[in-house]
DNA sequence: GTGCTTGTTGGCCA
DNA sequence: GTGGCCAACAAGCA
C-alpha cells in the first residue's frame, strides 16, 4: 500500500509521541532482515532515554530524529506491506511487529507483514547520507520539466509504466500513482520515452506533480481516493474508466501489474 | 496447491 | 559502462 501519500500519512501516526522520551526499545526478531546492515544492539542503545523530536518524509522514506539536540536518527522503509501504529497501555506484540519503542504513555510500533522493508539508523549531529542523499522530491524545484525530459531521453527504450516506477527520478511513485498519472496524461503505460512528443513530455511533469500535491489531501481515513480517481476502479474486475466509462484494461507492464483505459490512452495519438 | 501482490535489489544479457 | 528485464525476497490471500 505505501506510496508517497500513505507514507506521509504513517509518518504522522506516531506523531501523539512527539516531545516524549523512548523508555525501550523492543526487537522481537532481531535477525528480521528489515534490520540488514544495522546493528539492532546499536539500535536498542541510541533511541533509549531518548526524547522523539520531529520527523519527516521523502518520497517512499520516512525519518524520525531523537535527542535533546538531535543526535539519533531512525530511517523508516514500509517496503510493500510495512504499517505504523500506536498502542496505548499494555502491549500484546503481534506477528510482524518488528520495532516497538516504548513510551510512559504509549508504544510506537513498526510492523511489516512482509518484511520488505527497511530500518535505518544513524547517529550523528548532521542528517545521515542515506537521507541526504535522496533524489530531489516531485513537489521540488529541481523537479521541473527538463529534468523529465532529460530522464526520459536516457530511459528511451522502457515503458512508461517503468519509468514512472523509477525512485532515482519519480521519488515516492508506486504502482497506482503511476497508472494515476499516465490515465490522466492521456498516455498508455507502454508507450517508449523515446516516442514522446514536447507537449506529452510537459503533460506527463505537470501530471505527475498534480497527482502528488492531490494525493495526500484526497484520501479518505480508509485510505481511499475518490471515484472520479482512476485508483478506486482500478482493481474491481469489471472496472470503468471514471472519465469515458469505457471498460479498463489491466496486464502486467514493464514487470508490474497495470490497469489503463484503451480509449483514454490510446497506444498512438 | 497455484498464482497472484501498492517495493527494491542484484545478476544477467545486449 | 549503461540500460532493460526479471527472479528473489516473505507472507498472506483468493
Amino acid at each position: 500500500m505505501p506510496e508517497l501519500a500513505e507514507v506521509e500519512q504513517s509518518r504522522r501516526i506516531w506523531n501523539v509521541g512527539l516531545g516524549e522520551k523512548v523508555l525501550e526499545v523492543i526487537v522481537p526478531r532481531p535477525q528480521d532482515r528489515v534490520f540488514r546492515g544495522v546493528a539492532v544492539s546499536h539500535l536498542q542503545h541510541g533511541f533509549t532515554g531518548k526524547v522523539f523530536l520531529d520527523s519527516e518524509t521523502r518520497g517512499k522514506q520516512m525519518l524520525f530524529r531523537f535527542g535533546r539536540r538531535g543526535k539519533v536518527w531512525l530511517g523508516l522503509h514500509l517496503g510493500m506491506a510495512g504499517a505504523l501504529r500506536t498502542e496505548p497501555g499494555l502491549l500484546e506484540i503481534r506477528k510482524h511487529d518488528l520495532l516497538v519503542l516504548r513510551q510512559a504513555r504509549r508504544y510506537l510500533v513498526f510492523s511489516d507483514r512482509r518484511h520488505l522493508g527497511r530500518v535505518l539508523f544513524h547517529q550523528g549531529e548532521t542528517p545521515p547520507a542515506w537521507w541526504t542523499r535522496l533524489p530531489p522530491p516531485i513537489l521540488s524545484d529541481a523537479f521541473d520539466r527538463d529534468a523529465v525530459a532529460a530522464f526520459l531521453g536516457r530511459r528511451k527504450g522502457a515503458p512508461l509504466k517503468a519509468v514512472m516506477l523509477m525512485q532515482e527520478r519519480f521519488p515516492g511513485i508506486g504502482n497506482w500513482m503511476a497508472d494515476e498519472i499516465l490515465w490522466r496524461s492521456h498516455l498508455h503505460p507502454a508507450i517508449r520515452g523515446r516516442s514522446l512528443s514536447n507537449r506529452q513530455i510537459t503533460t506527463l511533469h505537470r501530471t505527475t506533480r498534480q497527482v502528488c500535491a492531490a494525493a495526500i489531501g484526497a484520501m479518505n481515513e480508509n485510505w481511499e481516493y475518490p471515484e472520479t480517481w482512476l485508483f478506486a476502479h482500478r482493481w474491481e474486475d469489471g472496472g470503468r474508466c471514471p472519465r469515458c466509462h469505457s471498460g479498463l484494461k489491466r496486464a502486467i507492464i514493464g514487470g508490474r501489474r497495470t490497469c489503463w483505459c484503451p480509449k483514454c490512452q490510446p497506444v498512438k495519438r
